[in-house]
DNA sequence: TAAAATTTTTAGATTTACCTAAAAATAAAA
DNA sequence: TTTTATTTTTAGGTAAATCTAAAAATTTTA
């Protein structure tokens, strides 16, 4: 059983992992708000547990027990966040906090109940998958909207970034899961892109629409 | 802002506090399973803090700020066993651990969402009443079986003790909350109690009665 | 009311997670 | 391939909550 910080430095890697196989101690520093001394200690003590491999200065990557861990946690947060939008009527952007607090209480009976409540739910209000009580989950075919080319259509099916300025931003656009858009443009000068969304063209920026995850309906 | 630890020290003091009005390190420590020098400690902090009245050697009492701290974990601690119970479907004898660790969730606009999408119950799975959000409750009236004479009837309405094995034990000889109940003989011999419950004839412990609530319909 | 028993506190250590400052290793630039 | 910059680690320390053992206060018993 691990603590509430070593399962928060567990989830960190994790997610830092998706990105770069050999996760650095500054980057995880900066994620989990501490110091990168502070992470070299931690790091020590999760690779003494079996959690990590760790090399000096080389950073870090999961064991398998390390992943089961942090998958755990990761089911536990998107399950909460599903309870709080479907049944609490919180707004996509304001789950996250309230979510990373649930995420820790240890109770295999209570969140195995709780996903049945929900219906067993295969994605979170961001249209992050949620892994099965065994850990496992569809590898999901995301494309960044940024990537779509003029003509190219999708459905929006998740974001890759979970602030709360930022959804709010997508919510007022009217740039919600499950909306049908179409790139009708990029412009040259800043990048910024054109879509179709519920009839109506609307302008994004490049950096909004790098994190936008379209599941594509194939080229045009 | 109060620490995990806190909380449950401020928790504890509440509920020792209904019995005796100066708590003494001792009972703190005994249901806090720690030793009664860390009580101390702890107890110094909680007093710099204003959360406390103590003077050394004669135990310690809640300042109304502290007293509101309690009941406010009193409240989220009885929300969450309505949730468990009425949607998760757990036994009464089930919840008090998992919500020994939901109370600690901190977020005012959370719980009021839950007591809304519970339909703002009046009390708990072990008819304790839930405090509102102003800390508020009825103080409900309550009188031990055991104190009851022979020929009195009334409603199980409470119990007075939360541990899994007494409650499976109530709920095999169908005592549930909302049972009438009325007692038909006190055996002088062991002090045990005859009642009758769903037409049926029963002998319950002594022990037994003196942890079932009941909410009287006046003397025979 | 003095002796014995109990309760409570103090003193000094330990553990967890963190910190700062300085040293060491690695990576990037000249 | 040195020098410079960046990253990471070590060393030594702090704060929170706990502990044990011993001292002090209070309560109970005789």
């Amino acid at each position: 059983m691990q603590s509430f910080t070593e399962e928060n430095y567990l989830k960190i890697i994790y997610h830092l992992a998706e990105k770069t196989s050999n996760v650095q101690t500054n980057a995880i520093a900066e994620q989990i708000q501490t110091k990168p001394a502070s992470v070299t200690d931690m790091i020590k003590k999760l690779a003494e547990k079996g959690l990590v491999d760790y090399v000096k200065y080389q950073g870090v990557t999961l064991t398998e027990k390390g992943k089961h861990a942090a998958v755990d946690i990761v089911r536990k947060h998107r399950l909460w966040e599903v309870f709080l939008v479907d049944k609490l009527n919180f707004k996509w952007d304001e789950v996250h906090d309230v979510a990373e607090e649930l995420e820790h209480i240890r109770s295999v009976d209570l969140i195995e109940r709780l996903d049945e409540f929900l219906g067993f739910p295969k994605s979170d209000p961001h249209g992050d998958p949620i892994p099965d009580k065994n850990g496992r989950f569809a590898k999901t075919q995301f494309i960044k909207l940024i990537e779509l080319g003029i003509g190219d259509s999708g459905t929006i099916t998740g974001v890759s970034q979970h602030s709360s300025p930022f959804l709010k931003h997508l919510e007022k656009l009217g740039l919600t899961l499950g909306k049908q858009i179409q790139v009708s443009d990029v412009t040259d000068f800043d990048g910024s892109v054109e879509i179709l969304v519920a009839e109506k063209q609307i302008n994004i920026s490049r950096e909004v629409a790098k994190h936008i995850l379209i599941s594509s309906n194939g080229k045009n």
